[in-house]
DNA sequence: AACATCAAAAATGCATGCACTTTTTTGCTT
DNA sequence: AAGCAAAAAAGTGCATGCATTTTTGATGTT
């Protein structure tokens, strides 16, 4: 329907997304989520049947993940995900912890009161989760604050390596919550920092920031890394 | 030509790198060395024909480096090699600087006389290669130090994640000494580095190892990224 | 029954081939 | 000659196929 040749639209339309990278996007998700679980193997045929496409663009995908640190590829056996030990997540923390502090700095001296209203925007909806005590919706919310401070440091790429840290760890990140009085401490925390954020007090919100994670790592030390959905 | 048969060797010879891996490997360098320059086309048929491979592996190699952030695929047009603005080199520094500081913090605290002893070692041949003004060996024992420092921090996500941040702007590193009389500066600052490490003072250190970084950056916010070798 | 050995089956790694897209060239019009 | 459209060439994206390696399972030995 749309093959009119080349004299009717020259509107390059939104050229549809490689297959290899939605892969990358659909088995990320997997994942991230736990639909295939840390440690575990990955079928190449199963996945090709899964998705309807051949091997090869779920192998490029594959690779991909692995230069993500996501998947961990065993010469001529295969891929799996990759698993992640209570201390991978801990130095993982700590590296994350300290570059939101570097973000919460650089954010401090250009945040716009239209980033500061967003922000505080997902706050509010984050403490209306915890009320309800919707562990899930929290969890994103709380996710998207600290995303969105990341983007106000307006440093593109600590954006995209953060993200990238982050998104390792997500399963790890969830499970830190689980605990009750952790949960309700986490909250308070995140006023504290939304606090720091809106009086722009850059070095308050770094210290912030740091410990907020320092103390998802305690949270975390104690119990199994996997005690997940 | 290597085609011997099934039968030869049962020995279970150590596994030999996949081609691409291989290649990633090569073309992380041939970028890194600015053998193909920042924004240049990277032609799969010729790259192939001079590996002397296929392009199943190579494609699978550079959507790795893209995964890395080395390489910007084009839908439909290929790839080519990420070109670094001055904005991404500064951006980048002060993640690195972050990193380091944290690293040289962690490192303190756990830092073993073996360790020092190697690092002083490294610094010492630093000082011989700067004294020669020998621009890329000092060039290596300096990237060794910083290396070294980020080893001793013990967390080896850490260890990765500043490799890889680090070699995507090797090439500016290398173009922040260009400039004799900071070049001067960089080995004062070493001097005052290892004093701190030394001393296992954590804090210092991680200052000195900011501000180190930030002065690079300083220092090439006014030249052009790519002048280099 | 436990173990080793070898063959069959399955899975991986890379090469090749075909369809489709983009780019370049050619030929025509103004 | 400049500009434009159609055709040709080149290049990319994915599927498929074959060789090799790993895994599984069967067979025979101690």
């Amino acid at each position: 329907m749309d093959i009119l040749p080349h004299t009717a639209n020259d509107v390059r339309r939104p050229r549809r997304t490689p297959v290899h990278a939605k892969l990358v996007e659909a088995l990320r998700d997997m994942i991230v989520t736990g639909e295939i679980a840390g440690g575990a193997k990955i079928p190449e045929r199963a996945l090709c049947e899964r998705f309807g496409v051949s091997r090869t663009p779920l192998r490029e995908a594959l690779k991909a993940l692995a230069a993500e640190g996501l998947v961990e590829l065993l010469p001529n056996r295969g891929a799996r995900v990759a698993a992640l030990t209570a201390r991978d997540v801990i130095e993982t923390l700590a590296i994350v912890g300290n570059l939101e502090a570097l973000a919460g700095e650089l954010a401090c001296k250009r945040l716009s009161e239209a980033e500061l209203q967003e922000i505080r925007s997902l706050h509010h909806q984050m403490l209306a989760h915890h009320a309800r005590r919707d562990r899930l919706a929290y969890f994103r919310a709380n996710q998207a604050i600290h995303q969105a401070i990341v983007q106000a440091s307006g440093n593109a790429v600590l954006a995209q390596v953060y993200a990238a840290l982050s998104g390792r760890i997500r399963r790890a990140r969830y499970a830190a919550n689980l605990n009750a009085a952790r949960w309700d401490e986490a909250v308070d925390e995140h006023e504290a920092i939304l606090a720091a954020l809106a009086a722009r007090d850059g070095p308050r919100l770094a210290a912030l920031l740091r410990s907020h994670l320092a103390n998802k790592s305690y949270a975390l030390a104690g119990e199994p890394a996997h005690a997940n959905d």
